[in-house]
RNA sequence: AGGGGCGUAGCCAAGUCGGUAAGGCAACGGACUUUGACUCCGUCAUGCGUUGGUUCGAGUCCAGCCGCCCCUGCCA
């Protein structure tokens, strides 16, 4: 595989490793999984817990298994295990031929229970799901025992098989394990194991009609695959008790593989949960999981975001216990420090204002020479058309400008980047009163690279009328227009920024026409933007990855 | 309330034997600039939830208090 280059400095997990590498625990040995369940796609909060997965095992040159957790049919489908498989990948990680399914050890798994039956440790309850509810008891009261706890076990076996040969209906019995009723660990008062439900399972097909809960078969998975440390997120610390019972109760398994908890990622301006994130999605409030707002995988990739920025990113958050939000403009940073030097530079205009030259010959087109990045010379330069009409950005004229306003005025002077310094000499209006044409002069002295000394304050970007490209730019904010879109009673859906997607028709030089899908650029002054796939050969669509710092914007506030 | 966790700057986060608070993001000054970008320089915790205690010395040890998160799915 491609090794990324991991910025994980040191954290608590790696403080244990260290640990269990001194003792000999488990002769030197580290294995991690990355667990996902197919019932979702995976968001930028995935990518912390890949990163963390996968970036131990290359740190201690140890391995990464991907398992699917997909112990509920009801609710899993292929769709997204090769959504899961693909952005996996994309993020630069390789299982190597480590693909497993908890699924795989459906056998295995019967098998075990079976033992636990025998060795008195789990049996068969009649009660209702509604009825072991009440019979669990609360935070602050023990509860009761289930009146089928003491089944024989010849009986329970006799249950158990029955209940897989499909002789009972969907939620009739469960297979619980026989812990402790009064625990103050509401997970360790006999868990259900094994529920009786009947869904065509994605890859099992109609073979079982039980399946077993995520608290039994994960443990076990880990064990099975040798797992050492099994990294999972905060919420699962009360039922790390359960986790080694499993594990341990059988004396099969040792050293136990360690489940070690971490806080989950939170990010300002967006919300992190699957449920929230399909609700976006089948509420229309999106275009799809892809939709270049969303903070799943296939959103960013879509959006422009690399790889590398992510990786960089999952680095940078650190790894700690504490709930926390990151700010998303450290996710911005990381894609603009990685995009920087490796961007090719375009210009674009994305509202037009017409700016004839009138002392420039009418026929005259110059193919001007512009680097293609300032920041590394090595990638060349482009000819860029030059003519007698131009258009620049609105925004970059104004009539009557505040104090330290840089670009044109009446009467004022700007360089057109990589070409002349132009002055403006009348401004014409509609019957409206609107600014629709300047009409300028430009300085044959001054072209770029002929070694004009003369300066301006400002530089401003450009196209030129007669070889502009149309094209249509995306231009994408924040999903959500506040930094806690939880915060509040109303509901989150009716908070999406309204402003989160904005399209407009702009101009842009003829190189562009070789942009390809995932081709990424800076348009200059303007930021990072990546050619959608919705691009066509007639109309190039462009997406804003993120914008480049704006101190011009602060000013003015 | 029972159990399990967590509290270091606006945000994230180091801080391993107690020895006098890393780093990043953001922000704010300034230099440079044919991208108001990039880069560079500088500022940004007499303070570590809080109150006491131990100690020559406490973010680190002890006790109490406060706050926040998770757990009562036949979800993961």
């Amino acid at each position: 595989m491609s090794t990324p280059e991991h910025h994980i400095s040191g954290n608590f997990i790696h403080d244990i490793i260290d640990k269990d590498n001194a003792s000999g625990k488990y002769g030197q040995r580290v294995h991690t999984r990355f667990p996902p369940e197919p019932n979702g796609y995976l968001h930028i909060g995935h990518a912390k817990s890949i990163c963390l997965n996968f970036g131990t095992a290359l740190k201690y040159g140890g391995k990464c298994n991907l398992r699917f957790d997909d112990t509920n049919p009801s609710k899993e489908e292929t769709e997204y295990v090769e959504s899961i498989m693909e952005d996996v990948r994309w993020l630069g990680f390789d299982w190597d031929d480590r693909l497993f399914y908890a699924s795989d050890y459906f056998d295995k798994l019967y098998d075990y229970a079976c033992d636990l039956i025998l060795a008195g440790k789990a049996y068969v309850c009649d009660l209702s799901a509604e009825q072991i509810r009440q019979y669990r008891g609360t935070l602050t009261e023990p509860g009761k025992e289930s009146p089928y706890r003491n089944r024989p076990v010849a009986e329970n076996l006799d249950l158990f098989e029955r209940m897989k040969n499909g002789e009972f209906p969907d939620g009739a019995r469960v297979l619980r394990a026989k812990i402790d009723m009064a625990s103050p660990n509401l997970n360790m008062r006999d868990p259900v194991l094994y529920r009786i439900m009947r869904a065509h399972h994605h890859r099992t097909g109609d073979a079982w009609c039980i399946y077993p809960m995520y608290d039994y078969a994960h443990p076990l998975s880990d064990a099975y695959e040798g797992i050492t440390h099994s990294i999972c997120t905060l919420e699962f610390e009360a039922h790390r008790p359960l986790y080694d019972w499993c594990v341990d109760i059988l004396g099969e398994f040792k050293p136990r593989p360690v489940q070690i908890e971490f806080a989950r990622l939170n990010l300002t301006y967006t919300v992190m949960s699957k449920r929230k994130l399909r609700a976006l999605v089948e509420n229309g409030r999106v275009a799809g999981w892809d939709d270049p707002r969303m903070p799943t995988i296939s959103g960013l990739r879509r959006r422009g975001y690399t790889p590398e920025a992510i990786r960089d990113f999952c680095g940078r958050i650190g790894v700690a216990k504490a709930d926390s939000v990151v700010d998303y403009a450290l996710l911005e940073h990381c894609v603009r420090e990685d995009l920087g030097p490796k961007a090719p530079r375009l210009m674009a205009v994305l509202r037009p204002l017409k700016v004839v030259l009138t002392n420039y010959p009418e026929d005259k087109i110059e193919a001007l020479t512009i680097e293609n990045n300032p920041e590394d010379e090595t990638l060349g330069t482009r000819s860029v058309p030059f003519g007698r009409v131009l258009h620049i950005e609105q925004e970059d004229f104004m009539e009557n400008p505040p104090p330290k306003y840089f670009r044109l005025t009446p009467g004022g002077e700007v360089r057109l980047k990589g070409a002349y310094i132009i002055k403006c000499e009348e401004v014409v209006k509609d019957a409206d009163g609107n600014v629709v044409e300047l009409r300028c002069t430009y300085d044959p002295e001054t072209k770029s690279g002929s070694g004009s000394t003369r300066k301006v304050k400002g530089t401003v970007h450009w196209v030129a009328d007669a070889y502009a490209l149309p094209c249509e730019v995306r231009l994408y904010d924040h999903l959500f227009p506040t930094e806690d879109p939880e915060a509040g009673d109303e509901d989150f859906l009716s908070r999406v920024n309204p402003d989160s997607l904005v399209a407009l028709a702009a101009l842009i030089e003829p190189f562009a026409v070789n942009a390809k899908s995932g081709d990424r650029f800076q348009f200059i002054r303007h930021g990072y933007f990546s050619a959608d796939p919705d691009s066509t050969f007639e109309k190039p669509v462009f997406n804003r990855i993120v914008g480049l710092k704006d101190s011009w914007a602060k000013i003015q506030k």
